[in-house]
DNA sequence: GCTTCATTTTGACGCTGTCAAGATTGGGTG
DNA sequence: CACCCAATCTTGACAGCGTCAAAATGAAGC
């Protein structure tokens, strides 16, 4: 027992840092954030109410910690999606990205939260780190739809920083309302997914095409 | 000194639930939420801890008191500015609509927040009048957009109930990137809804038109 | 004037995040 | 191998929180 993983009940946990991000999600997701306090968490892992504090600053270093695993999740599960829909056509593509964008935010909504929640980005926290993910998440987009434009794949004519920020703006909101219980009916969410790849196509089909 | 108004330092303070409203909306928007506590606001408005529980349950139900209150004064700026565009085209009209929506969250976010957080909807708190208002708010988009698709003024191959719910989804979106301070560019509001607005332009115009 | 009832207060409880100080241990250096 | 240091974990403590119960206060009606 002398690595550095796995010597559960030792004085010294080893794996403790991971283990509070993972158990923190966990948390959230089965019990909502309301259910999170900081000493619930270390009894539930097993150790005293403060052991936390020697991994994390505070409470709200934790949770932007989790953060920051949620968008690495997120870009992981976008790039999948991408791949699986390799040869799909440009119309094709964007509807897969609609529904991976949404269906990632709906059933990660733990992660999702603390991704886009104002406490983050308010809060002089925001990890440098973090920044750069949101960032280039964004900056990637901007850069494929140019890429894609100079294919002749999307209209010319587009802004592309506009429609990004934009297109965001849409998926964004109807992640959160979904995810807030906003929208009445869950279930629907491929029509109303497959609604807005209709409108943000109109916008990215190249001019000659149907 | 015997009416019910305005007589403060008086033991039955006579106007208290107002009060707590207010103030607690105030607290809210110069402060934030973290600095919002029952007791820190009974302390401001110069009554003992306990006083606003005899009008409000508990925390959760004043706050949902707050986001219905947010309703109401969004109702009333969407209304005042459909009635400062009145004779304006229907181009023109949505314009000013999105950009009277994020106007709106975007300057009250302290209502906005309420009004469509997590925590009101899915809680059993959602008081009827709530889900009443903002239930509204949707089936009034929509019965705009069927009644001026009859007047020839919207395209009339879209479904209004799809595209209500997209739109929606647009404008929520935007206006938490704009809250939360996801969008780098606080300025660049009025450049941003324009965009939106031209994509949803796109949708509503009439198949003949321009 | 007395009663009744809504309103407000004081007291108390368990929970929270966080700091300070002490206990324990594993790894690197002699 | 022995030692010490630094990392890690624990115990103790404090102020603040939401909320309940019981007592106090004052306005309104008979």
């Amino acid at each position: 027992m002398s690595t550095k993983q796995a010597n559960k009940g030792a004085y010294h946990h080893g794996d403790l840092k991971a283990v509070l991000l993972d158990e923190t999600a966990r948390i959230l997701k089965e019990e909502g954030e309301a259910a999170l306090s900081l000493r619930n968490l270390a009894a539930r892992v097993g150790v005293s109410r403060t052991a936390p504090y020697h991994h994390f600053k505070d409470k709200q270093s934790l949770l932007s910690a989790v953060g920051e695993e949620g968008f690495v999740r997120f870009n992981r599960a976008m790039l999948e999606s991408a791949r699986r829909h390799k040869g799909a056509s440009a119309e094709e593509g964007l509807r897969a990205w609609v529904l991976a964008y949404v269906g990632f935010a709906v059933d990660n909504a733990q992660y999702y939260d603390l991704m886009y929640g104002g406490r983050l980005w308010q809060s002089e926290a925001l990890s440098s780190s973090l920044l750069g993910s949101a960032r280039g998440t964004l900056r990637g987009n901007v850069e494929r739809i140019r890429s894609a434009q100079e294919k002749g794949l999307y209209n010319t004519d587009l802004d592309p920083v506009g429609f990004s920020h934009v297109a965001w703006g849409t998926l964004h909101g109807m992640s959160r309302l979904f995810i807030d219980g906003v929208y009445t009916d869950n279930a629907s969410r491929e029509r109303i997914c497959d609604t807005a790849a209709d409108m943000l196509w109109a916008q990215l089909a190249p001019r000659s095409a149907t």
